[in-house]
DNA sequence: TGAATAGTGCTTTTT
DNA sequence: GCACTATTCA
């Protein structure tokens, strides 16, 4: 026996000894919620290396995520040292993203080739859906990417997809016949634009594999050992690259849990682990079900959820932790008091337990759920972090500054160039731009061809704009070409006028948006500096963010309480954890309720949620919700029924608290604009306020939410809050006559009556 | 051509 | 409630 010789194999259990030892031939290790998967997986990889003195260069760990990939390297470097840098580790975008970089050549495409995000993605489909004439009511960039991308997923080419009648019968049926024909079209301009999207990426591996089987032997003998994360996520694109590579070793090792499979939506196919049973008839079933993590109410409630689902795999998970608190349930009048007590909670627990900000997370369905939150926490000032929603590379500013670095690099991308051709201002209008690409279309020449011979296209004063803005361009490139990366990006956002549109609009936004540009520049000087990177020019640099979403751009260690969606949460786990808007319609979306899958697949996204929780779990509803701006009532979720009652305590608060909803005046921005507008218009009939005789201002650095004021234009008003985020200190006002505003403190003269 | 305004539709979830 | 688009006017 060689455990004494390794330390971190005598903590293990005996299911998960035997995942680790396990190492030959093809092991599928199912792993509740809780169970040490990761632990399993990283365990078994040091071991590998140690034990079996396997180079880390023949070892292929797959991931779904980059966070995930990062924590598995981490931890295994904590076992085995600094070696551990050499896996092949990654999720399988990245990894085969590298992949095919060093293999582009073969498919058609450049090393240095573009990886459109989705955001890319749906506005080439966009412009493709315009310039066929086509409703874009009926053939929303949304649907046709998403029926674009299940094909890929499914590993239907665009050829396949207009061959095979069942897919256009099957558009025709939906109404939207030409499905195939934007399919062609856009797979087309991306390999002439010389990019992939996401789904490309495995789809053009699998082509890649297909296609030239000595590349597919190369990788087949490189990669002694496959580990797949997550595997219940894969979808069919993704399992069959894995298969392909593991099919002359069989070493190939599976870690999932069915229960947790969330991503249906977007091509992950349970099926898989059933399929993975019938490919390798004798592969070893390890099942990890002692769970680690969570209180023994907690593992009894996600258990009694879970068990209404009819699809899954028999297992059984337990733990011999406490027992622990019950399950709290909060109710409340709106989602605006769903945030009130919700953060009143936590700061209760706090209180209680000295408990961290850290300990906390809120997990919701939808982004837009933030808001309400972000509001109460701020107001009790609790210190919190939203992860998710708008990523820092998804905002505009970065994204017209990347679409500049990016069409400098490679001048056929075609949706930075409609990005940023008319970006400032150079009056170059839809249709010179269209004019522009019919001809590149009419002529098989490249865009930058078209470009560059403008004259020839569009005649006069567009001809002129176009060659200014090709000599700008031809510019950013010799920069580019002999500076580094961090110069050229620099000057890229000097000279092409971003910076300065920026830096002009001096709105609190506006400021905001100056000040992400320096921090895309100084995140390049970051990387030009490291020493560790061989490659620091700017493409290396665009390869290596495209991939990127948010991740750990929060370097600060702060203590926060984390908010985000329940997807981002899987695989994560915390102390006390908040599930809130516990609807129907919500949580379960209405969009999944047409079928019993689908509901399914929303019910193991609750069990991912409440599984989440080690201590104290709450469950919170609100009986009235702002959704598309009105307040809709909503019923309680009916997966609040399906957790065993007996788990679940309903506070006093659920009692004591009045139903009514507060009948709280709600000025959107927009109301105001539109009343101010007509009010404007009809004489001014709103006359600026009359400052009262005595007004003075008064001193309101220490301004409070609820304090009456008085402003010499807007006149009375209440605080509603006060925002301390970003530059200035900012109050909400809701003034009687003229509606919300926001004032920025420093500027505002405002005198308190009372408070 | 661009800025201002009016109107619309939408929320899943992510690499 | 907001972002995006179409429309209108300069």
């Amino acid at each position: 026996m060689t455990i004494g010789e390794y330390p971190y194999l005598k903590e293990l259990n005996p299911a998960q000894l035997e995942g680790v030892m396990n190492i030959a031939g093809p092991t599928m290790i199912i792993a509740g919620s809780g169970s040490g998967k990761t632990r399993v997986l990283t365990t078994r990889i040091a071991y590998l290396m140690d034990h079996h003195q396997v180079d880390p260069f023949n070892i292929l760990a797959l991931t779904f995520t980059n966070k995930a990939s990062r924590e598995m390297r981490n931890r295994i470097e904590k076992l085995v040292g600094t070696n551990a840098r050499n896996l092949w580790m990654g999720t399988f975008h990245a990894v085969f993203a590298r992949m095919l970089r060093a293999e582009a050549s073969l498919l058609g495409y450049t090393n240095n080739f573009t990886i459109y995000d989705t955001e890319d993605s749906k506005s080439l489909i966009k412009s493709i859906v315009k310039s066929l004439n086509l409703d874009d009511k009926l053939y929303k960039a949304n649907v046709v990417y998403n029926r674009i991308s299940g094909a890929k997923n499914r590993l239907i080419s665009w050829k396949e997809y207009n061959d095979n009648p069942i897919y256009r019968d099957d558009d025709e049926v939906n109404g939207r016949p030409e499905m195939g024909r934007i399919y062609r079209i856009y797979s087309k301009r991306c390999f002439k634009a010389d990019a992939m999207d996401f789904d490309d990426l495995l789809f053009n591996t699998n082509v890649l594999f297909q296609e030239h089987l000595d590349v597919l032997n190369k990788y087949q003998h490189r990669f002694h050992y496959v580990l797949i994360d997550e595997f219940q996520d894969t979808n069919i694109s993704q399992y069959m690259i894995a298969k392909k590579l593991g099919a002359v070793r069989q070493n190939v090792c599976v870690v999932g849990d069915d229960a947790q499979s969330i991503y249906a939506f977007r091509g992950a196919d349970i099926q898989n682990i059933l399929n993975f049973e019938k490919d390798y008839p004798d592969l070893k079933l390890i099942k990890l079900e002692q769970n680690y993590r969570s209180t023994k109410n907690i593992v009894d409630a996600a258990n009694s959820l879970i068990d209404k689902n009819t699809a899954q795999l028999k297992k059984e998970v337990w733990t011999s932790n406490e027992k622990g608190e019950l399950i709290e349930l909060i109710k409340s009048a709106t989602d605006n008091e769903e945030g009130k007590l919700v953060a009143s909670s936590i700061f209760e627990t706090k209180m209680q337990h000295h408990s961290r900000n850290s300990d906390f997370a809120i997990l919701y369905r939808t982004n837009s759920q933030s808001r309400a939150m972000e509001e109460a926490l701020r107001r009790m000032n609790l210190k919190y972090r939203v992860i998710g929603g708008v990523s820092f590379y998804q905002r505009k500013e970065i994204k017209n500054l990347i679409a500049y670095i990016r069409f400098v690099i490679n001048p056929n991308d075609e949706t930075a160039l409609r990005r940023i051709i008319n970006l400032p201002k150079r009056g170059i209008g839809p249709g010179t731009i269209e004019k522009l690409f019919v001809a590149a279309e009419e002529q098989g020449a490249d865009i930058w061809e078209i470009l560059c011979h403008a004259q020839e296209v569009v005649g006069g004063r567009g001809a002129n704009q176009i060659e200014e803005f090709v000599n700008i361009i031809k510019g950013f490139k010799v920069v580019v070409d002999n500076k580094d990366g961090y110069e050229a990006a620099s000057f890229i956002a000097k000279n092409s006028g971003l910076l300065k549109e920026l830096y002009d609009d001096k709105t609190i936004e506006g400021l905001s948006r100056f000040e992400n540009v320096q921090e895309l520049l100084n995140a390049i000087k970051e990387f030009v500096d490291n020493q560790e990177r061989e490659d620091k020019s700017l493409s290396s640099f665009l390869q290596d963010i495209a991939l990127l979403t948010d991740e750990d751009r929060n370097k600060n260690n702060e203590d926060t309480i984390t908010l985000m969606t329940i997807h981002m949460a899987k695989g994560l786990e915390f102390p006390y954890v908040y599930i809130v808007g516990l609807e129907e319609e919500l949580f379960p979306s209405q969009m999944m309720l047409s079928s019993r899958a689908d509901l399914e697949e929303e019910r193991r996204l609750f069990y991912v949620a409440i599984t989440r929780a080690e201590k104290k779990l709450h469950f919170s509803y609100a009986l009235n919700r702002y959704r598309y701006g009105r307040l809709k009532n909503c019923e309680p979720s009916r997966f609040l029924q399906e957790v065993d009652p007996n788990l679940i305590n309903i506070s006093r608060k659920f009692f004591s608290e009045p139903a009514a909803a507060p009948v709280e005046q709600h000025y959107t921005r927009n109301f105001i604009k539109q009343n101010l507008s007509s009010i404007q218009q009809r004489d001014q009939k709103t006359p600026t306020h009359q400052p009262s005789a005595d007004f003075k201002p008064s001193d309101i650095t220490n301004l409070i939410v609820s304090m009456k004021v008085e402003h010499p234009k807007f006149g009375f008003g209440k605080v509603q809050s006060i925002e301390e985020n970003g530059p200035g200190k900012k109050a909400n006002i809701i003034f009687d006559v003229h509606g919300e505003k926001t004032l920025l403190l420093s500027f505002a003269k405002l005198r308190i009556l009372e408070s």
